[in-house]
DNA sequence: TCCAACCCCTTGGACGTCCTAGTAGATTTC
DNA sequence: GAAATCTACTAGGACGTCCAAGGGGTTGGA
């Protein structure tokens, strides 16, 4: 899985639809297959910054959020919710954290149902110290150039719109 | 995980890391956030359209590359490389396609480390069926327009080339 | 010739994701 | 006010991905 290809295997399945006659829909099948490939990229170098400090990007991405919300906790549906995970993995990502103290629930006020899960001390700090690895370790050398950023937002996040991940502009 | 936002959560997240003084990296930390979560909605989708074949994604892939190698066989190295994926992903995912009779697993003539998997009748009639399923299910209303599609290939392009994935431009 | 280094594949384990229940609390409806 | 419905969370299981380790087959240099 370390050297590179002699092809763009992506671009060689391109060609192969074309030649089957499928050339209608080979460019959208090959933006799509991009978008995997290209996820699973940046995935794997973010979890390489990530591991040093214990976390995974599931377990970082919910730290983050704790960080940035009002009072360093949120109900469990409504971290479900921001972060677009099913219910159950906020569980299981709860679960590790708390076990690395990490974060703590606890019961809500008001509603018996609800669990709130907040940032402890060590939760504040390390999701900081994450962050501050992640922003120079991957963000600053993205590998993509600004305007390529500058598309990237606008046309994924567009589709996204479209998808019915959000409803404002 | 299903009813929309009112507002977008990676919008908000890079207005986020701009009041805490990252508005620097706040523009790639978006893009590769929706990357992420692009890849979420779309990898969803096909297999919302793949499982009535009793098919997973990575399960289709290795079908498909097969469908379109010259004997409908290959080396399971060469699936690895070709797929980009660890070679144990192929190992398994090699178990259950021939648990379904879809692919046959062959020692290879002369290298004795080597084995071969080969599409049967069966996983070759499934393999047309699902891609035509996917072609008309998935690619022909992607979500992104002919634009979007040309920028897409263009800039996940260079990008999976200087990240390594290909050589050739 | 022969052995060390390398390659190919598989096993076992850790994780994250989802789905399907199942339990408990809250809300709505009549 | 009681029943039906909804909501929040958790347990168990399937799947894919990776890593680490191990067992054979190949190869090339001493």
């Amino acid at each position: 899985m370390g050297t590179p290809l002699p092809r763009d295997p992506i671009a060689e399945a391109r060609r192969n639809w074309e030649r089957r006659g499928w050339g209608d829909v080979a460019a959208p099948m090959a933006a799509i297959t991009a978008i995997m490939r290209t996820q699973q990229i940046l995935l794997a170098r973010i979890e390489e910054i990530l591991k040093p400090f214990g976390l995974t990007f599931a377990r970082y991405e919910l730290l983050a959020l704790l960080g940035f919300s009002r009072d360093g906790s949120l109900p469990m549906s409504h971290a479900s919710a921001l972060l677009q995970v099913h219910p159950t993995s906020v569980t299981n990502a709860v679960d590790r954290l708390e076990q690395a103290g990490l974060v703590a629930r606890s019961p809500h006020p008001t509603d018996g149902r609800t669990t709130l899960v907040g940032l402890t001390a060590d939760g504040r700090r390390l999701a900081e110290r994450a962050t501050a690895a992640l922003n120079t370790e991957v963000f600053a050398h993205s590998g993509f150039t600004d305007d390529d950023v500058e598309q990237l937002i606008r046309v994924l996040g567009g589709f996204r719109r479209r998808a019915g991940d959000f409803v404002d502009g």
